[in-house]
DNA sequence: CTGAATCCACCAAGATACTG
DNA sequence: CAGTATCTTGGTGGATTCAG
């Protein structure tokens, strides 16, 4: 049995935490979750200051990020029974705790952006050069 | 001024890597990408391989994303010009730099998804009390 | 075996208007 | 101020077929 099987057998040992990564991806990955997070990190908000610092979100858009927010248990929700209502939004200690790897994906993304930007015009490069002197790849 | 004033004049600093994490999460939080660049941690595999590899994945979608990764320098292809032809896909030396915040929220993941669905438990139980017994709390 | 191409369904998300 | 309700649409992704 080579290498490759091999690799192939462990796929079945790691595949449950790849799956555990994509479902947390797959809950926190949507448009808006992260920014909202990010500016809830300092400090709590209100519903129009989130909305106001998360530019371009639709109140449609922030009521369903948030209401999911605190249903898993990452944001918490405190009404004011005041006139006008007043309504609070801070992170929870879980809320806190995924800020790490939050981090960690954000120093990854600030340190590697430029590489992978230049990966990406390497790639357009390739395209378009393939593209406009087919004649010495595919003489037709 | 006060502490919430500081705290949203804060956001403006924070907001540009909140963006970068953002279009990380954007880039790698579709349906597909952190499972495939999991699968193609430990070894370099063929395209049939990876999809047998990705359970559920359809053709249209492993290539799309596997062309994506390649455009952005995540994974390398290299074609064998065999008959039948041989593609091996694996990860760039940026594509394993990424396995690490993956596995910073992997980690994570793994630690606080029972508390999360406890969360999320608990948030179902309030909605279904607050639907069952409306009399206590808006007694019409 | 490794794709490319086409068609189609569904849903996330935007716009807009309305409410307590 | 803090949401709901409704309508609409662009894009994601699935199924299927064709090709080198």
């Amino acid at each position: 049995m080579n290498d490759r099987h091999m690799a192939v057998r462990r796929i079945d040992r790691s595949q449950e935490s790849c799956v555990t990564v994509h479902e947390t991806l797959e809950r926190i990955g949507d448009k808006w979750t992260v920014l909202v997070v990010g500016v809830l990190e300092h400090a709590p908000l209100r519903y129009n200051e989130i909305r106001r610092a998360v530019v371009g979100i639709s109140q449609r858009m922030l009521t369903l990020t948030l209401k999911a927010l605190e249903r898993d248990g990452i944001v918490e929700r405190t009404v004011y029974p005041t006139i006008p209502p007043r309504v609070d939004y801070e992170l929870t200690e879980l809320g806190r705790s995924l800020m790490v790897p939050l981090r960690a994906l954000s120093d990854w993304a600030i340190k590697y952006r430029p590489a992978m930007l230049a990966a990406r015009q390497r790639y357009a490069d390739k395209q378009r050069l393939a593209a406009e002197q087919p004649r010495f790849t595919s003489p037709k």
